[in-house]
RNA sequence: GCGCCCGUAGCUCAGCUGGAUAGAGCGUUGGCCUCCGGAGCCAAAGGUCAGAGGUUCGAAUCCUCUCGGGCGCGCCA
C-alpha cells in the first residue's frame, strides 16, 4: 500500500521536475501511517522535504504536488494539512480488498519477496554444552527463531545455525567435573573444586557414566593427592586437575569421558530446544574447524597481511588497527589457540559458505566481543557490515512482585525446561519476544500463566478461539457460509469498528516487513495484541450471525480473515492458535 | 577509569528512517452480562519523554555534557 502511494507521489514529483519547479534529485519518498485518524490513513512529508529546494513554502508546493497526483481508485481523498503534509484517505474498496486478499492468500498473507532470496544465516543460542539451557538462553532461542522466521517470511533464504563449543577449556572442565562426581560415587574422592560445574545434572551424568562403563575410569585416591594441597589459584587448580586426569586416564579414556558429557548434554539441549519449537538447519562443531585446519588458515591469512605479531611468547592480532580497544591474543604462550582464534575462523567460514549476511544473536554480556570479530573480518578483507550482532539482554524472572534470584555459581538456576513446564511454551515464546532485544525483560511467571485478559498471549489466543466458536455456531443455527462468500457484499461493512479491524489487517504485511528488516521481532506481539483488541471491540458491538445473508457473509469473511492473520502472526512467533481454550 | 546498552504515565512497555495534540496494557475510578464464549467491552483520571545545552521549518528520536541503572574491560568461553 505504501509503495503504491509512493509511486503516485513519485509521478507527481517527476512532473514538477519536468516543468522546472523542482530541480536536482528527488529524495526517497517517505510514506507513513497517520497516527491520528483525522489525518487520513497515510501521510507523506514530501513537500516539507522539497520546500527548500523548490524555494517556496511547503504548503504551496504540496498543492502543486497534489494537483499532479495521478488518480487511483483506492484513494478516496487527498488533503493538505499542518505545515504541508499530504494526507491520503483510502477508499473503502482498499479495505475490502485486504479482506479478500487475506482469504485468498491464507498462510501466505503477509509474506513478501523483499529479501529477494538473499542468503542469510541466523546463529543463535550456541550455549556451551556444559549444562542445560537456562532462562537466559531461552530468550536468545525465542528471539533468534522468530527473527529467522520473519526473515524467511520476507523472502530471505535463511539458515539457522547453532555453534557447538565442543572444544576448549570449558568442555575440559566439564569432563573433569563429571569425572570427580564419578569418583565421588565410587567413594574414591570427595573434594569438589569451587569453580567446577556444580550443577546436579553433573551428578546425574556420573550415575549414567558408572552404569555404562562401570569402574573403567576409577583411579586410586593417592593418584590425586597432589590436588589436595595445591597452592595455586582456583583456575590453576582446575588446569592441574584436567592435566592430571588426562595423565591418569590416558588420552583415549579422557576423550571417552569428555565425549560422554558432551553428547549427553548436547542431546538434552537439542531436546529442550525442539520441545520449545526451535529447530536448526545446522549444528556447527567448533572442533571441526581445527580438524579442517581452518584456524591455521585464517591465522596464516592474517599473518601474511601483517596483522599478527609476537609479544611475551604469545601471538597477537593487531585489532586496534581496526577500531578495537586493545590487541587480542590468538595463540597462547602454551601454543594453544584462543577461543577468539576459533571465532575468527568460524566467521570467515560463514562468509565463505556464501551468506550475504550473517546475524549472530548473543547475550548482551558479550557485547565487548563485537569490535574484535568485526576487526578480524576487516583484516581478512571482508566487509564487517555483513556481520550483524543482536545483543539480547537478560531476562529476570518474577513471581508476582517477588524477584527470583538465580545463581550460576551454585549451579542452581531456572532451566528453560522448568520454565516451559510451568508456564507452557506458548507463553514463554511470546513473552520472550515481547520486548526489544536490548531492553531488559521482566518475566512474570504468574502473568504468563494467568488465563485472563491481563495476559496478552491468552488475550490473542482467546480472540482466535472466539472466531472459531462463531463459525461452529453457524451450523448449529442452520446457516451456511464459506470463506469468500462475502466478497461481493463487502461494502456492507460500514461500522467504524469493522473499519478499524480491516485497517489493522491491512497493516500486517508492513509490520512483518518492518520487524524483519529492522530486526525488531517485538513489533509482532504488539501488533497481534492490537489486532485482538480491535477484534474484541468489534465482537462486542457487532452481531455476526445475523439473518441477512449478504451482511452476514461479509462479516464472516472479515472474521475469517482476522483469524487467519492471528494464525499467521502467532505461527511466526512459534505460538499455537487454539480453536477452543 | 574507559567502552557498550538502557532511562517515556503509579507499574510493565510501544513510539517505525526526525513529523502534526507522546500511545498501549496493567493498576486506580466509574459504567456494561434476557445478546454469537463477561476468559470480554466502554469511559475517566494519570506525562517537565532523567536533566542541561546544541543541530533545523520541526527532536522522545540526531550530537555533546551531567545524573541514575545494567553489562563489559582475561593468554576463559
Amino acid at each position: 500500500m505504501k509503495q503504491r502511494l509512493a509511486k503516485l507521489l513519485q509521478q507527481a514529483a517527476t512532473a514538477l521536475t519536468e516543468s522546472g519547479v523542482l530541480s536536482g534529485d528527488p529524495p526517497a519518498i517517505q510514506i507513513e501511517r497517520a497516527r491520528d485518524p483525522r489525518h487520513g490513513d497515510y501521510a507523506s512529508n514530501l513537500a516539507l522535504m522539497l520546500a527548500k529546494q523548490a524555494g517556496m513554502p511547503p504548503r504551496d508546493l504540496a498543492t502543486l504536488l497534489v494537483e499532479r497526483l495521478p488518480a487511483d481508485p483506492i484513494v478516496a481523498a487527498v488533503e493538505i494539512a499542518g505545515p504541508g503534509f499530504i494526507n491520503f484517505r483510502l477508499a473503502p474498496a482498499a479495505l475490502h480488498h485486504t479482506v479478500t486478499a487475506v482469504l485468498e492468500q491464507g498462510e501466505g498473507f503477509g509474506r513478501s519477496r523483499a529479501g529477494g532470496g538473499q542468503k542469510v544465516q541466523v546463529e543463535f543460542v550456541s550455549a556451551n554444552p556444559t549444562g542445560p539451557l537456562h532462562i537466559g538462553h531461552g530468550r536468545g532461542a525465542a528471539h533468534g527463531m522468530t527473527m529467522a522466521n520473519l526473515l524467511q517470511a520476507t523472502g530471505f533464504d535463511v539458515q539457522r545455525e547453532y555453534y557447538v563449543n565442543d572444544a576448549g577449556r570449558q568442555m575440559d572442565i566439564l569432563a573433569f567435573s563429571l569425572w570427580l562426581r564419578y569418583l565421588e560415587r565410587l567413594g574414591v574422592w570427595h573434594d569438589f573444586p569451587e569453580n567446577a560445574y556444580r550443577g546436579s545434572y553433573v551428578r546425574d551424568l556420573a550415575v549414567q557414566l558408572e552404569r555404562e562403563h562401570g569402574d573403567r575410569f576409577r583411579v586410586e585416591r593417592e593418584a590425586l593427592a597432589l590436588l589436595e594441597d595445591f597452592t595455586g589459584d582456583d583456575d590453576a587448580l582446575l588446569d592441574a586437575g584436567i592435566a592430571r586426569m588426562r595423565e591418569l586416564l590416558g588420552e583415549e579414556d579422557f576423550r571417552l569421558v569428555h565425549a560422554f558429557g558432551l553428547e549427553r548434554i548436547l542431546e538434552g539441549i537439542r531436546e529442550d530446544l525442539a520441545s520449545f519449537g526451535v529447530h536448526y538447519d545446522c549444528w556447527f562443531s567448533e572442533r571441526s574447524l581445527s580438524e579442517q585446519g581452518a584456524i591455521e588458515r585464517a591465522l596464516e591469512t592474517l599473518e601474511q597481511a601483517g596483522h599478527l605479531y609476537r609479544k611475551e611468547g604469545a601471538l597477537w592480532f593487531r585489532s586496534t588497527a581496526f577500531g578495537d580497544d586493545k590487541d587480542r591474543v590468538v595463540v597462547r604462550e602454551n601454543g594453544e589457540t584462543t577461543y577468539f582464534a576459533s571465532d575468527i575462523a568460524y566467521h570467515l567460514n560463514k562468509l565463505e559458505r556464501g551468506f550475504e549476511r550473517v546475524i549472530d544473536v548473543w547475550g548482551a554480556d558479550h557485547h565487548g566481543y563485537v569490535p574484535r570479530v568485526k576487526a578480524a573480518l576487516q583484516a581478512l578483507g571482508k566487509d564487517p557490515a555483513r556481520l550483524e550482532v543482536l545483543l539480547v539482554q537478560f531476562a529476570v524472572l518474577y513471581r508476582g512482585n517477588e524477584r527470583l534470584q538465580m545463581s550460576t555459581r551454585s549451579g542452581e538456576f531456572v532451566t528453560l525446561r522448568e520454565l516451559c513446564e510451568e508456564v507452557g511454551t506458548d507463553a514463554a515464546r511470546f513473552f520472550y519476544c515481547l520486548r526489544r532485544c536490548e531492553q531488559h525483560l521482566d518475566f512474570d511467571l504468574e502473568l504468563a500463566k494467568s488465563q485472563s485478559s491481563d495476559n496478552p498471549v491468552y488475550y490473542i489466543q482467546y480472540a482466535h478461539a472466539r472466531i472459531c466458536s462463531v463459525q461452529r455456531q453457524l451450523g448449529e443455527k442452520g446457516m451456511s457460509w464459506k470463506p469468500g462468500d462475502g466478497a461481493s457484499t463487502m461494502d456492507r461493512l460500514t461500522d467504524p469498528r469493522e473499519t478499524a479491524l480491516m485497517k489493522r489487517l491491512m497493516t500486517y504485511p508492513e509490520v512483518i516487513e518492518a520487524a524483519a528488516l529492522n530486526r525488531e521481532p517485538h513489533l509482532l506481539p504488539h501488533y497481534l495484541r492490537d489486532l485482538a483488541n480491535d477484534f474484541h471491540t468489534c465482537y462486542n458491538a457487532v452481531p455476526f450471525l445475523v439473518e441477512e445473508e449478504a451482511l452476514r457473509n461479509a462479516r464472516l469473511d472479515l472474521l475469517q480473515a482476522t483469524a487467519q492473520v492471528i494464525r499467521n502472526g502467532l505461527s511466526l512467533l512459534g505460538v499455537s492458535a487454539p480453536e477452543a481454550m
